[in-house]
RNA sequence: GGUCCUGUGGCCGAGUGGCUAGGCAGAGCUCUGCAAAAGCUUCCACAGCGGUUCGAAUCCGCUCGGGACCUCCA
């Protein structure tokens, strides 16, 4: 069975060819690092490092290619003011590349919690000007770009003229007709530069007090928003690659300009599968900036925000995200982040439990039918990740396969029930598919040596007191232990074991 | 105004016309010195009204509600 994936373009599932395999090319819109990155942007990060993770699973050798924006108006709030008395200070002025570099470093640690792959390449904005100048250089010499005032606005009616007679009208990945655009009277920059509503700037000439600027042919200035993915992405994955992700806010205009740009310098449309992302939601709205309703990741993860009832771990929330469809929106509140907290307990518990269990391969099945269910639900992994990355219909399996797991161990079900085979399948899809393809992570404390004798020690201590009856002393040790956040579990066996909340 | 999406039980969410989603929460039972955890059982559902069909949460229409994009936006 072959993977199939929701393509924007057709507005329809199609099985995945990659142009050249196993290689496959993939480019996702990163961060623009001028603020701190919130919860809606944990989304498509942790939704395409998953895709990145599947298609290397398959066998694919991907080359993930993630930009970031780094160029365009940088101020931080409340900097702005500071800077314009302080101009001639060096050192007090606001300095763009400094809030880069802060809110780049923050991103990072914010993916590397996340448990995400740094992807293969991740080439700034400010990196490529020069191969965005020759890009808008040759859109003006095929006549689909015009200067005014040092500025380079790309020609949308030209080329939706010229290019609809080829079957890709402008507009064509969001289904939108240029007569259809609502005609707004809004305040842009210099908007009487351009010649219609909906072109687009390429280049934009720097206004003095702007800070980051670089010389063109067009005089002092900055690239636009749009032309940084062209250039990049075709710079490192070709005219044509295969996947091209991000948010569905971006659809329009940022990928619908992406696709214009490239198709003019190229003859070819970029790329062949597009896949968004759907919206995080907080009482049923779009978390963003403009409605002032963002958490940010650091305050998810230390609880600091009148929001959060609790801290949430950077595994809760990659699991809160993978129990959804990734094009569907995803509703955030307290309650459901708590319920994953715990279902990704439950989860994890039996997972590690089990890795540890020591199979005979060749032992038969006593009981056909558990046997044959388990085969199925493990079978299955694929089958959903194959129907457009469907990781919730995964994990409602991996619960039920874990109440077989639990029942094991309770020795309700025997372990000789499913069959040596099943049972070495089942360890080692649970572990490829949860650690390798879900980039899932243990959170418990780190392992350590001394702490782990310490707690052995008071366990034995606890087994004496127990052994006595004096159910003071043992009751004293797990309570004070589980007030200091360590919970301990007296299993069947006779054995107690401990836990980090 | 245009283009779309969406409305599932207390909450979050899968659902390809016929077969249990799953998780969290609630109730009962088992296990336990008591817990915790786990297991078993159980309660609660497809916005409303029509239509198509032997059969619809799933297709069509209407009504009502929610949302996204058209502007920087993940």
């Amino acid at each position: 069975m072959s993977l199939k994936v929701y393509n924007s373009l057709s507005r329809q599932k199609e099985i995945f060819t990659p142009i050249n395999a196993p290689y496959v090319g993939m480019y996702v819109c990163g961060p623009t690092v001028s603020g701190e990155s919130h919860l809606g942007h944990a989304r498509p990060f942790i939704t395409f490092d998953v895709i990145y993770r599947y298609l290397m699973y398959l066998g694919y050798k991907v080359r993930y290619v993630r930009n970031i924006t780094d160029a365009g108006h940088f101020e931080e709030e409340g900097r702005e003011a500071e800077d314009k008395i302080s101009k001639k200070a060096v050192l007090e002025k606001l300095e763009p590349m400094e809030l880069v570099q802060k809110y780049t470093n923050l991103y990072h640690w914010a993916m590397s919690r996340f448990n995400n792959l740094p992807p293969s390449i991740e080439p700034t904005a400010t990196g490529h000007i020069v191969e965005q100048i020759e890009m808008i250089k040759k859109i003006i010499a095929d006549g689909y770009a015009y200067e005014a005032n040092g500025s380079v606005y790309f020609d949308v009616d030209r080329y939706n003229t010229d290019f609809s007679k080829l079957g890709k009208p402008y507009g064509m990945l969001s289904g939108r007709n240029l007569e259809d655009q609502l005609d707004t009277t809004r305040e842009l920059d210099n908007q009487e530069e351009k010649r219609d509503k909906n072109d687009f700037a390429l280049w934009k000439s720097a206004p003095p007090e702007h800070i980051m600027r670089w010389n063109s042919p067009w005089g002092e200035g900055f690239p636009g928003w749009h032309i940084e993915c062209s250039a990049m992405s075709s710079k490192y994955l070709g005219e044509e690659f295969d996947i091209h992700g991000g948010g569905m806010d971006l659809q329009f205009p940022h990928h619908e300009c992406e696709i214009a740009q490239s198709t003019v310098c190229n003859h070819k449309t970029p790329a062949r599968y597009w896949l968004h992302n759907n919206m995080i939601t907080i009482q049923g709205k779009k978390m963003g900036k403009s409605y002032n309703n963002v958490i940010k990741l650091t305050e998810l993860f230390s609880g600091d925000s009148p929001i959060l009832e609790q801290a949430y771990s950077p595994m809760t929330i990659r699991f809160f995200i993978l129990q959804s469809h990734y094009r569907g929106t995803l509703d955030f509140s307290n309650e459901a982040l708590q319920a994953s907290e715990k279902a990704l307990k439950r989860l994890w518990e039996a997972y590690e439990w089990y890795s540890k269990q020591s199979i005979n391969e060749g032992s038969a099945a006593s009981d056909p039918g558990l046997n044959e269910k388990v085969q199925k639900l493990v079978t299955e992994f694929d089958e959903f990740m194959n129907d457009d990355f469907s990781t919730a219909k995964v994990l409602a399996n991996m619960f039920e396969l874990s109440s077989v797991i639990n029942s094991i161990k309770d020795k309700h079900i025997s372990e000789n029930a499913m069959s040596g085979q099943t049972a070495l399948l089942l360890q080692k899809q649970l572990k490829a598919y949860l650690e390798d393809v879900f980039g899932l992570i243990g959170e418990r404390a780190s392992d350590n040596g001394q702490l782990d004798g310490i707690l052995q020690l008071l366990i034995s201590i606890r087994k004496d007191a127990k052994s006595k009856k004096d159910f003071m002393t043992s009751d004293k040790i797990r309570n004070e232990l589980a007030a200091l956040g360590v919970q301990l579990k007296d299993e069947k066996d006779g054995g107690t074991s401990y836990n980090f909340n």
